[in-house]
Formats: C-alpha cells, sequence, structure tokens
DNA sequence: GTGTTCACG
DNA sequence: ACGTACGTGAACACG
C-alpha cells in the first residue's frame, strides 16, 4: 500500500495566502480550492498513490474568538473566505476518489500520525503532504514527508531530515519540548531558544537522556542553562507531550478502506462549474456541467434535437432566422433544428448580407470579411461574446463551453464539429432572456451590437504612419542615449544594464550611497517617482529618467511601431469590444490609446500618424466628459452651475473649494482643485492626493472634505453608488452596463476600501465609454449617409479621429462635433472641439 | 510566467 | 499596522 496522506488545513492555508483572491460571480472565493487542487493533482501524479486520505481539523470556525481555554487557543482562526472554501474542498476531494478523514477532539496532526502508523505496520509507505513542519517528527519507518513551502515541495526522508537539522526526525519532539513554539502555545523551556536546544538535543537525544544526564550532572552547559534546565523541567515534560503527535486516533484501522475510489465525474462537474473553474475541468478532462442555478432563474434551456444536412443547396438568402459560425473559411449554419455546411466563399457571402435575423458568436470577423469583400454583415441580432461580455464584464474568457455551463445552456458532444454551433444556438437566446431581465436590451441592440462593425470597419481602414519618419526619429534617440550611457557609465564608475531595475538599484542605493526610498517585492524601486526625488542628490539620476524616456519611446513606440506596419503602410491596431470591467474599448497590436502626448518629446510620435495623400485628420475630443457626467448623474447643482457658465471646471472647482472668486484663482490652486477632481473620480483617498499635489496627508483630507462640502450632491452619490453595489454586487452606468464588483464582499480591508473605489469609478467612467460608443455609431452612420468620402480610424476613450478628403473635411467635421455633443442628453452641455491636420500632431488642438 | 516600469485616458 | 486613486497594453529583465 503506498498512501498519501495530507494535512488538508494546512495545504488549504498554504494555498490560499499562496494564490491571490479568486471568485466566481457570485462572489464565492475559490483560490484555495484552487490552489489546493494544483498541489494535489501534481503529488497524485508524481507519486501515483494507491490511496488518498485527506484529514482536516474539526473545529468551528468561531474557535478564534478567544475566550476558548485550550493549548490552542492563540492559534488565528482562519478568515471566512478560507472557512468558506472548506466545505468545497472536502466535497471535490469525496467526489475525487479520496477518502476525507474528520475526527472530533483530534487534530489533523493526529489522524496523519495515525495514518503513518498504519502503514508502517503493514511495512507500507505513507507520503504526508504538509505544510507544516510539525509532521516532520514522523518521518522514518516508511513514512516520508512531503513538504510544501512557497520554494516547491521538498521531499524529507531520513536522510535529508539529518542533514537540514543535524538530529533524528523523532528527536524533533524533544527539541520542540525545550525550545517551545508560540504557534502551537507550547511553552518550552523558558529561556532556552532555538540554539541551545538544538546543541542538547544534538547531545542527549532525547528529553529524559537530558535530564538523566543533568541528575548525574554530566550536562556541560553554562551555569544559567543549567539553571534554567533544572527549574523548566516540568515545563519540558508538559511540552514534549503537546508536542508529541498522537498515533492512536479512532479512525479506520484497515489501511485497505483507504484505497482510491471511483471519481463521480457528475458531482465534480456540477461542482467545478458553479465554481466556475473551467481550467481545473479541463486538467481532469471532464466536461462542464449544464446545470446551473443561474439557468433555473432565467429561462431553463432544453436540449433540442439537431439533424446534420450537409452540405447547403438551394435558396441561401431564404432563411428568415439562423445562427452561424465561421470555421476554418466553412460556414456552419443552423436555423430550425437544421444543421448544414456552407463552403462556398459566393454563397457564404450572399447569405451573411442577406436579410435574415443572423446569431453567431465573435461578428467583428465576419464583419472585416464583408468588408473585405465589398458587401455588408447585415442584421447580426447577437453575438454570443458580446452577450457575456454584457452579462458579465468580468469575465476572463467568453468561450461557448464556458459560457453553455455559465448560463445552463447544454452541450452537443455527439454532433463532433457542430457541437459548437448547436450548443450556440440553444445558448444566445437564455442570454438574451438575461439581458432583457437585467435591463440591459438597449445597451446590447443600440450600443454594442452596432459598434461592432464600426471597430471592423476602423481596424480595416486602419491609420497611415511615415515609416521613414520613425526611423529617422529612431535614430536621432539611438544616438543620444548612446550619450547619455557613456555619462551614466562614466558617473558610475563602470558599464551595467541601465534597463535593470535590479542592477539600477545597486549601482544608486549601494555603490553610489543615494537614499534608498519605497521598496518593492523585489528589491529598490527605481521609478520614476523615486527618481524624482534624488534628481538634486546626483546628475546621475536625470541622466538615467532621460535615458528611460528614450529608451521607451524606442522600444515601444519607435520600434514597437515599426514591427506591425502592414504592407499598405498603415497600422491596423485591434480594437477589443470584450476587454475592460468597465465597458471602454482597448486597443492593442499596435495599442493606439497610449501613443505619447504629455512631452513635447513623445509627442513627436504623432508627427508619424499621417492621413493619406489628398486626405487629412479630423480630431475631436470630449471637453471633461467624466466629470460632467459626474455632475449630471449626481445632480449636484452647484457643479452643474460651473458647467453651464461655460467656467473651467477646475478654476470653477477651486473657487467653490478655497471660497474665494474666480478670477483671484492661482495656478497653483487650479492644480490642486484639479488633482480633487481627478480624485474623486477614482474614489478618493487623502494618502494619494497628498502625495498628488504634495501636500500634507491632513491638508489632503481637508481639502477632500471642502470639496465634498461644496459639492453635496456628489457626496450623496458617491455613498449612495457604493451602497447600492454593496447590495446588488455590482455598480451600473447611466445606460445600464453593469460591472460586477465581488471585492465589495471581501473581508480584508484593503481589497474592499479597493472595490469601493471601482464602485464609485466604474459608473463614471462607464457612462462616459457608453456616450463615446454612441457617438461612434452616430458619426459611422451619418458619415455612410451624408456619403462622405471619410472614416472614423481611431478612438482614445474621449478622442475620435477620421480620416477624411479634404473636399468633405467641412462636412464631416460639422457631422463629427454634432454627433459627439448630441450622442447623450445630460442636464449639462456635452462640448467637442473638432481640429484638423495632416498628421495627429497638427490635428490636435 | 511574473514583476517592474511607463505610455495613454 | 498596512497600503493607498480608476481603466488599459507593451517592453524588458529575470527566474
Amino acid at each position: 500500500m503506498k498512501l498519501l496522506a495530507i494535512d488538508g488545513n494546512s495545504i488549504m492555508n498554504r494555498a490560499f495566502y499562496g494564490i491571490k483572491m479568486l471568485s466566481n460571480k457570485k462572489g464565492v472565493y475559490t483560490n484555495a480550492v484552487t490552489g489546493f487542487m494544483n498541489i494535489y493533482l501534481a503529488m497524485v501524479g508524481e507519486l501515483h498513490p494507491d490511496g488518498i486520505a485527506v484529514a482536516f481539523d474539526l473545529r468551528a470556525p468561531t474557535f478564534r474568538h478567544k475566550a476558548v481555554a485550550s493549548y490552542k487557543a492563540n492559534r488565528h482562526g482562519m478568515p471566512d473566505e478560507l472557512a468558506q472554501q472548506m466545505p468545497m474542498i472536502k466535497d471535490l476531494l469525496k467526489a475525487l476518489g479520496a477518502k476525507v478523514i474528520e475526527c472530533e477532539g483530534y487534530e489533523a496532526d493526529d489522524i496523519l500520525g495515525t495514518l503513518s502508523k498504519l502503514c508502517a505496520d503493514e511495512n507500507g509507505e505513507c507520503y504526508i503532504l504538509t505544510g507544516d513542519r510539525d509532521s516532520l517528527q514522523l518521518i522514518g519507518g516508511g513514512t516520508t514527508v512531503m513538504l510544501h513551502t512557497t520554494k516547491g515541495t521538498i521531499k524529507y526522508d531520513e536522510a535529508k531530515f539529518t542533514e537540514d537539522y543535524g538530529i533524528k526526525p523523532i528527536e524533533l519532539i524533544d527539541l520542540k519540548a525545550l525550545m517551545g513554539d508560540s504557534s502551537d502555545n507550547i511553552s518550552g523551556v523558558k529561556g532556552i531558544g532555538e540554539k541551545t536546544a538544538t546543541q542538547l538535543i544534538k547531545d542527549y537525544h532525547t528529553i529524559e537522556g537530558l535530564y538523566s544526564a543533568l541528575e548525574s550532572g554530566e550536562v556541560t552547559a553554562t551555569k544559567s542553562v543549567l539553571a534554567k534546565l533544572e527549574s523548566g523541567k516540568a515545563d519540558a515534560e508538559q511540552s514534549k507531550w503537546l508536542a508529541t503527535i498522537v498515533k492512536n486516533a479512532p479512525i479506520e484501522t484497515d489501511i485497505s478502506a483507504y484505497k482510491t475510489g471511483e471519481a463521480d465525474e457528475g458531482k465534480i462537474s456540477s461542482l467545478l462549474t458553479e465554481l466556475e473553474m473551467f481550467k481545473l475541468l479541463e486538467r481532469l478532462k471532464i466536461k462542464p456541467s449544464a446545470v446551473t442555478e443561474t439557468a433555473a432563474e432565467t429561462v431553463a434551456p432544453t436540449k433540442k434535437e439537431y439533424a446534420v444536412c450537409g452540405e447547403f443547396s438551394g435558396d441561401i438568402t431564404a432563411f428568415e432566422q439562423a445562427s452561424f459560425l465561421i470555421k476554418d473559411g466553412v460556414m456552419q449554419l443552423i436555423s430550425d433544428g437544421k444543421i448544414y455546411t456552407v463552403s462556398d466563399k459566393k454563397m457564404q457571402l450572399d447569405f451573411l448580407s442577406s436579410d435574415c435575423k443572423k446569431y453567431t458568436a465573435n461578428a467583428k470577423p465576419v464583419y472585416r470579411f464583408c468588408i473585405e469583400n465589398g458587401t455588408e454583415l447585415k442584421n447580426i441580432a447577437a453575438d454570443a461574446d458580446i452577450l457575456g461580455y454584457v452579462l458579465n464584464t468580468n469575465s476572463a474568457e467568453y468561450t461557448t463551453e464556458r459560457m453553455c455551463a455559465e448560463y445552463g445552456s447544454p452541450t452537443y458532444e455527439g454532433l463532433g464539429e457542430f457541437a459548437e454551433i448547436a450548443a450556440l444556438d440553444t445558448l444566445i437566446p437564455t442570454m438574451l432572456a438575461e439581458t432583457e431581465k437585467q435591463g440591459m436590451t438597449w445597451l446590447l441592440d443600440e450600443v454594442e451590437l452596432p459598434l461592432t462593425e464600426v471597430l471592423a470597419s476602423m481596424e480595416h481602414y486602419g491609420v497611415r504612419v511615415d515609416r521613414e519618419g520613425i526611423k529617422a526619429f529612431g535614430e536621432k534617440l539611438t544616438e543620444e542615449m548612446t550619450g547619455l550611457e557613456q555619462q551614466i557609465y562614466f558617473m558610475a564608475g563602470h558599464e551595467f544594464n541601465i534597463g535593470s531595475p535590479k542592477q539600477l538599484g545597486v549601482v544608486l542605493f549601494e555603490e553610489m550611497g543615494l537614499p534608498a526610498g519605497k521598496k518593492t517585492k523585489t528589491g529598490y524601486s527605481t521609478n520614476a517617482d523615486v527618481l524624482e526625488n534624488l534628481r538634486d542628490k546626483h546628475e546621475i539620476v536625470d541622466a538615467i529618467l532621460q535615458y528611460r524616456q528614450l529608451s521607451k519611446l524606442n522600444s515601444t513606440y519607435v520600434e514597437g511601431l515599426l514591427k506591425v506596419v502592414a504592407e499598405d503602410g498603415r497600422v491596423h491596431s485591434v480594437f477589443k469590444q470584450t476587454e475592460t470591467r468597465t465597458g471602454r474599448i482597448s486597443s492593442a497590436e499596435p495599442n493606439v490609446q497610449n501613443i505619447p502626448v504629455r512631452t513635447e518629446l513623445g509627442r513627436n510620435m504623432r508627427k508619424f500618424f499621417v492621413a493619406e495623400e489628398g486626405y487629412v485628420l479630423l480630431d475631436a475630443d470630449y471637453s471633461q466628459i467624466e466629470l460632467r457626467i459626474l455632475s449630471h448623474m449626481s445632480g449636484d447643482k452647484n457643479m452643474q452651475d460651473g458647467f453651464n457658465k461655460g467656467m473651467d471646471i477646475h478654476t470653477a472647482t477651486a473657487a467653490q473649494v478655497f471660497d474665494m472668486p474666480a478670477n483671484m484663482v492661482t495656478s497653483e490652486m487650479r492644480r490642486a482643485a484639479k488633482a480633487v477632481n481627478f480624485g474623486i473620480v477614482y474614489g478618493i483617498g487623502a494618502f494619494s492626493l497628498s502625495k498628488d499635489i504634495g501636500v500634507t496627508v491632513a491638508e489632503a483630507d481637508r481639502y477632500i472634505k471642502n470639496y465634498l462640502a461644496k459639492y453635496p450632491g456628489v457626496k450623496s452619490f458617491m455613498e449612495q453608488t457604493v451602497a447600492d453595489a454593496q447590495e446588488k454586487g455590482y455598480a451600473v452606468t447611466m445606460f445600464g452596463r453593469r460591472r460586477p464588483i465581488p471585492e465589495l464582499k471581501n473581508s480584508n480591508k484593503n481589497i474592499q476600501a479597493f472595490g469601493k473605489r471601482a464602485a464609485m469609478n466604474a459608473p463614471i467612467q462607464g457612462t462616459a465609454a457608453d456616450i463615446i460608443k454612441i457617438a461612434m455609431i452616430k458619426v459611422y452612420k451619418r458619415l455612410k449617409a451624408e456619403k462622405l468620402d471619410a472614416r472614423l480610424i481611431l478612438q482614445v476613450h474621449d478622442e475620435l479621429i477620421i480620416e477624411v478628403s479634404e473636399k468633405d473635411a467641412e462636412r464631416a467635421s460639422a457631422v463629427l462635433g454634432e454627433e459627439m455633443r448630441s450622442a447623450a442628453k445630460l442636464d449639462i452641455p456635452l462640448t467637442a472641439d473638432v481640429a484638423k491636420g495632416r498628421t495627429w500632431y497638427d490635428a490636435k488642438g
């Protein structure tokens, strides 16, 4: 018999603290279960045991509330987030065929000890998996301890133990009896520490041996140690008893009862599906379960019958309603329970441009396919990816498989290559119903679905870049960098990798003796904030900051951009519609939403984003859209007043906060007010604000208090928003978009505080995202309707860029401004100014 | 693959 | 006592 005996509590603990918080969308925490299973599967894979037993302490979770006079009383109780996960892991382990052992009055340790003895009695092997060094005393006689630590799992047999500790495993008990163990409330002998205890045990092996030697005066030690030993004899004996793991817990003694049982796949599947642990399901090669609670709440979709009918022939434009997918160039089509394939491209395009009401997953590439073939994709009524995103912006991916599990839709493995489209055909109506129920139908139909086409078009056109200009700029940067590099090496006294924060830290803070500020997990922080404070300490700091700036520009923007220029001399960034938690879109390959603008040198990059010959760029951005939204949503008349009067909002805020007329506001005061305004939008904290504007925390706190006093509507809005989010579990925008915030349910104060800030920010940032999306659709439609030689090509959160022929520039400019301003009707005006230029640099006001 | 840094709104 | 503004993507070093 080869038995794997696991200390369930200990491994759950390690897993819980070793893995960042994870939770499913209901806020049920899963990180400890996830971590446990990772360790568990790795161990089972390595050892291939015949039997697995997992021991748990049987203790009420409320035990931690002191008062209980026990020798374990000072051990910290587990946090609720971990306690919740204990029943889950037990159920899961049972379903996997492992034996879960709990025993009234005995700790996990004792159960492991008993198991190891049972094994030894049968001449079997016992592997104890634990994160607790206490169990090392069990080593020997066929028992090996696999000690799980943050650095990995160490296999402790007798040889390894003796090598590390210099004593025999069993002597660990005597060692603890002398030195004590505060975590187990074992006192040991007062005044005897690790060093002394180890030496004594090495010499005398056991407490009994030590004390008999002591009686006969054979112990050589300092007078004080001898005195401590003598007065601590009773403590030592008591401690030894406490430190000894018992081996006779009343558990099943027939070792064959611990043989691994049959796995209950159905149970595993429903458990893991509920927990949304799909990666683990995949690893176990088990399909997710179709039935979840979510299903019961909405329409419980029933499994339908589908007939596979082969290649379609007939009139492809005659369908009224169908789901489709395109896989490796072959279109799969499902309508009225019949599944077809369509291989002919012409036929595919005919279908896509027909009036048929279409359901699909990930429509954007299909839009691009149609655009590239000169036709139009019509009547997309649902897109599973978009539905998945709207229903839960927190999800990491929107695969059909995952969503079926999440929304309780059946799967169709029997249909082979058609499994996905069949699943989709059933899944989509369920998700549409859920969307309706959550009041997001308008958002879906009028914003997200039409937006996909706009994004596809933007990706298709891309933006032209001036390759030669970028190269020349890059050469200039490289040259300057070489110069700086030499200066830095000279000042440091040797060459090193300036790009390595680790090496840089050593040079600055050890070799040159500059005062180290913040630390990171791995060493000294060398970020711009830290370096900025060291500027007057040494010339090298300035050179490094400058080098950093150049190096960033060169590698990320010059080299990065050149890498992604297409054959047509343009970059076709991917605009992702299901990426952000708040509803914004994101941009990648290249990211066109973070092209430098704040410093003049970086801003030069924008000179290389150019219009095609005969065309110009139009750039329009919303002015203060987030604060305008805040003033609207909060209904704060005082703040709205500033906007209605057309005032500069930061100056208006400064006038309010510092209680003086606007014309008396200094630029310093405006700067502070601006920082507070930003802070409010982000969910403010006095500490961060003080750091941002360089005042004391107390002063920053006063600013905030003052601000909220002047804008009482904002104050109550923020409070209400957080309260709603806490109650409902999500924050919501003006247009009904939800962002789930499970962090609010966390017992960790910091995480909860983060949740609160996110709850304050999400409605504001999210509403801004909704509004610019609406504007994009309106602009796109009007440019098309008015047949202008113009196209939307970029979006940067509050900014839109159009490429337009010179002759249509005037009209397109009007369209852009009008549609942006009228995208939403708020209590205060939305302002957007349009500027024109050959390059992005020129076109930005 | 993770951590650090830094570019944008 | 601790850590601290919201949301992203990319490059690089390092294990």
